[in-house]
DNA sequence: GAACTATGATTGATCGGCAA
DNA sequence: ATTGCCGATCAATCATAGTT
C-alpha cells in the first residue's frame, strides 16, 4: 500500500478544472462535430489557443469527452442541445456537402 | 491528416472467456524503476535486450516493446510541452481562479524515488 | 465535514499506416 | 511477408476539485 504511493507522485494531484471560456470552445467543437468528434492536429492547436490551455490538454479532453459521452449519452443530453444550438455546423452524416461556418485559418 | 477512430470494435466481438490479457496489467514498482533504468541506459531495445528484461521482469517481450514505445512517446510529449509553456501560462488563466500560484512545472520531472 | 459526482491526467494496450 | 515504431485513441483508473 505505502509502495504504492509512487502514485502520489504522478502530478494528475494539482489539477486546476479549465476555464469556462476553454470548456465553452471544448463543448462547442464537440457538439457541432458530434458525429466526428475528432479534430486534426491544427485543428487542436486552435482549440488549445482559443481556451488558454495545451494542446495536449485539448487531446485530454476530447478523449475523455468521447469515452464518457458514450459511456452515458443521456447525461450530457442537456448539455448537447445548449451547445447544438450555437453551432449548427452539424455534419450528422458523412455526405459531403458544402461547409460555411467554418472558422480554420488554413485553406 | 484525419483518422476515423470509430474502428471495428478494439478488442471486443470475442466468444473467448481468455483469462490472461485483455486486461490492464499492473506493473509494480520494481519493474517500473527497472524499465525506466532501462530507458534512461537506452531508448531503444535490441531483440536480445528485450528478452533479457522481459525474463528479468517476468514480462512478455511484447509488453516490455509497448512499454517502450509509450514511454518514447511519453518523452516526446514532455519535450514538446517543456518547449512552449510561454503560451500555455500566458493564457492559461482567463477570467476564472486567480488564486494560484504560476505552477509552470512539468508533471514528473524524475519518478526515480526509491519507494517506502 | 463527510459522501458523492465531475473532470483532468496517466498509462497499458489496440488500430491503421509506414518503413526497414 | 514480417516486424518494429509512430501517432492517435481507447479504456480503466487515479487523485483532486466541486457539489450536495
Amino acid at each position: 500500500v505505502m509502495i504504492l504511493r509512487s502514485r502520489f507522485l504522478d502530478a494528475r494531484r494539482k489539477r486546476r478544472n479549465f476555464s469556462k471560456q476553454a470548456t465553452e470552445v471544448l463543448n462547442e467543437y464537440f457538439y457541432s462535430h458530434l458525429s466526428n468528434p475528432y479534430p486534426s492536429e491544427e485543428a487542436k492547436e486552435e482549440l488549445a489557443k482559443k481556451g488558454g490551455i495545451t494542446v495536449s490538454q485539448v487531446s485530454n479532453w476530447f478523449g475523455n469527452k468521447r469515452i464518457r459521452y458514450k459511456k452515458n449519452m443521456g447525461k450530457f443530453q442537456e448539455e448537447a442541445n445548449i451547445y447544438a444550438a450555437k453551432t449548427a455546423v452539424d455534419a450528422t452524416s458523412v455526405v459531403a456537402q458544402g461547409n460555411q461556418g467554418n472558422s480554420p485559418s488554413t485553406p | 491528416v484525419k483518422r476515423n477512430p470509430p474502428k471495428t470494435g478494439k478488442t471486443s466481438e470475442f466468444g473467448l472467456l481468455g483469462q490472461p490479457n485483455a486486461i490492464r496489467t499492473n506493473f509494480s514498482t520494481k519493474q517500473l524503476t527497472e524499465l525506466e533504468k532501462e530507458f534512461h541506459f537506452n531508448k531503444y531495445l535490441t531483440r536480445a535486450r528485450r528478452v533479457e528484461i522481459a525474463a528479468t521482469l517476468e514480462l512478455n517481450e511484447t509488453q516490455v516493446k509497448i512499454w517502450f514505445q509509450n514511454r518514447r512517446m511519453k518523452q516526446k510529449k514532455r519535450e514538446k510541452e517543456g518547449l512552449a509553456p510561454a503560451a500555455a501560462c500566458r493564457a492559461a488563466k482567463e477570467a476564472a481562479e486567480a488564486s494560484d500560484q504560476s505552477n509552470c512545472t512539468s508533471p514528473e520531472a524524475s519518478p526515480s524515488s526509491g519507494s517506502s
